[in-house]
DNA sequence: GTTTTTGCAAAGCTTTTGCAATCCG
DNA sequence: CGGATTGCAAAAGCTTTGCAAAAAC
């Protein structure tokens, strides 16, 4: 559904970055740039072995953590402890509301959470201040009609 | 060090919350209640068991949860996939900004996030909507003297 | 006395590491 | 060629589950 974006052309520079050209490699992050939002290891090597180009599991996970190391990809901890992976087109981030029940995620203005960090960093007395935002919630799509609750229906 | 809140006094309505009223529960929430900020599971379990009061690691874990589920504490992931549980005294949540060297944590203003969130929530058409947001960096102290910089100098 | 709770041991999960074979440059 | 990279298998770390003994009501 909203997920049919041109993936680029294989990304041989953004590979070097991380170090040789290798054919895994390539695939590897060719396949996260075609996927919009987040993304599991394990999901896209899952993904990767049904379109018939097979790369090992270890490798994916190498590379997507060289890939973020590099500041080329973000990572966030899903509910359950697994760690998703988003590509990094620019070198500012975004934050991203994010769906509990299908995985879709959706851009969010955050430049007010810019703003208030940085001046937490200034002000804190604190120095490589980082920060992580994550929203999440249930989207339109699945509160209608796909997914009935399968979270149990806890309010906020 | 920066751990002497005044520890409140057996919790027990708060323990009937989620079942029995046992020792065991009491003791984790004291623990939980008594630490200022976010703990893991295995090191409130390593405080009790260092406290003379020995606890069953499945119990802490199980007495941790379920205290979350009735929505008196919250949970974060860290770093490196482990779950941090802290209480939460009232209904409304404050957020921190966590010293990655010793994990000293200080509460923050967080008006500015939780307006931006509401509005977010509000025009999102999402339900449900929470969100997490985690402020890390090196506190001044260990920017001082006692850790040069184990993190390798990565800039923000 | 019955039902919940505890805790040990074992399994489950995602992720990381060791090491020989392989590929890139 | 020489060194980085791959991938399988095994290990690591955190969390959950099964089940008998113990505690709570």
């Amino acid at each position: 559904m909203a997920s049919n974006r041109p993936h680029a052309a294989a990304p041989s520079q953004e590979v070097a970055l991380i170090g040789r050209l290798t054919q895994q490699r390539a695939i590897v992050l060719e396949a996260l740039m075609a996927v919009e939002g987040f993304v599991g290891a394990q999901a896209l090597h899952n993904r990767l072995t049904g379109d018939g180009t097979p790369v090992g599991l270890t490798t994916v996970y190498r590379t997507l953590t060289a890939f973020a190391e590099a500041g080329r990809a973000d990572i966030v901890r899903d509910g359950n402890g697994e760690r998703l992976f988003r590509y990094r087109p620019g070198p500012d981030h975004r934050h991203y509301l994010l769906c509990t029940e299908c995985g879709l995620s959706r851009p969010v203005d955050s430049d007010p959470v810019e703003t208030w960090a940085r001046k937490i960093a200034r002000t804190s007395g604190f120095t490589n201040v980082r920060h992580t935002v994550e929203l999440s919630g249930i989207c339109p799509d699945c509160r209608e009609g796909t997914a009935p609750s399968p979270n149990g229906g806890r309010p906020a």
